[in-house]
DNA sequence: GCACTATTTTAATCTAGATTAGAATTTTTT
DNA sequence: AAAAAATTCTAATCTAGATTAAAATAGTGC
């Protein structure tokens, strides 16, 4: 239910291009990628993206939008789940992985956000506040529920998800190690986080 | 003796123009920073960069090296004084993090690799490499030493080094929080290395 | 202060790539 | 299969920003 795309001919296509995009932005970086270079993927003209797309700027800002909706799925279905904050954390990891390498993927990197435009970024910059904040709330739940142990939530929360960050400079599409991404991600990044049982 | 940059006007100009670089290119890419944004901070027209380098490829390439380079010298000496891996990996992370968010800082993400020339994209990837390569010898000497519980080292030297590389995307140099994300993350990051003293 | 070198600037050029308008093609509807 | 709508292409523009050459300024040793 979480995809509100409708399965209309141009919103698959459209999901396609911002995939395509991605894929590129991920790579090369938004300037670094031309609109020819995401064309190419699929198959089009670079003048065919403007069908689906104002200009170059709104194509990442879409990609970055659809970015934040794939985390705010993954930590939705996460808490709705969630046995206690730290089982919590573990699914929320293992969705939002299991989505950036299946075939949902690749998702946009948020690492661009200052060039966006002054609307776009500020709602952008407000969709990933959110985001930190949620799973900071899903940590402190943690603790209160003694699942895991007394730290900082705002530099506990920055690590783990520069972590998630970062996957996808280094994995590409290789669905083996899509696969062992997402069993031991969320294992090794919260090994640390319960109470010591001594 | 790690900073091998001599000390005439020439290299120490040379050596702040790629820290003013990095900062750009960390905030908005390569290709998203023009050299007149570069020039800017260092109160220099975009032309008088050329003095420096032949052009702008060859100034994120050196951005690249330089990093490469702060980051061997951060594992170097972590190396030489760790008393086991665990307390290697602790060292490297907070010497490492030390440099990133100090006076020497900001060192550049290397996010765009693949918009390198290829020479010099083979010599930076070899680089990151070895650099990854070397990380993972630590854990499995602390696995072998005992500090460090069995674990993927594949895996997890992509989980904290993820974490590492996407700190100066959220730190803007704020010495106060300079000062705690050096002395939290490597906590934060080794929490979950040693083994169950059950 | 002079001669020489190092550094920076000014003022062009040059090019990749974003954007647009309109034509052409494909898909859907009836 | 014709008409209408949806999608893509061709062929121009247009512009930001990289690059260059030559002039101007600042710095240094004598």
């Amino acid at each position: 239910m979480a995809q509100k795309a409708e399965e209309t001919r141009f919103e698959l296509q459209k999901d396609r291009m911002l995939r395509a995009a991605a894929r590129c932005f991920n790579e090369k970086g938004y300037s670094g990628s031309s609109l020819k270079d995401v064309a190419a993927i699929l198959g089009l003209t670079d003048a065919a993206l403007y069908y689906y797309v104002r200009n170059k700027e709104e194509l990442v800002y879409l990609c970055y939008v659809r970015a934040a909706a794939v985390g705010r799925e993954a930590m939705g279905r996460a808490v709705s789940e969630g046995l206690n904050g730290m089982d919590t954390v573990r699914r929320y990891l293992r969705y939002h992985i299991e989505i950036m390498v299946g075939d949902r993927g690749p998702v946009a990197i948020m690492s661009e956000i200052p060039s966006l435009k002054p609307v776009h970024r500020d709602e952008v910059l407000e969709l990933s506040r959110q985001h930190s904040a949620r799973f900071e709330e899903i940590l402190k739940a943690g603790i209160e529920d003694g699942s895991i142990a007394l730290c900082d939530v705002r530099m506990t929360g920055n690590a783990i998800m520069g972590s998630i960050n970062w996957i996808p400079k280094w994995y590409h599409g290789d669905p083996e190690m899509g696969n062992m991404i997402a069993t031991e991600f969320p294992v090794i990044l919260t090994r640390g986080l319960p109470p010591e049982t001594a």
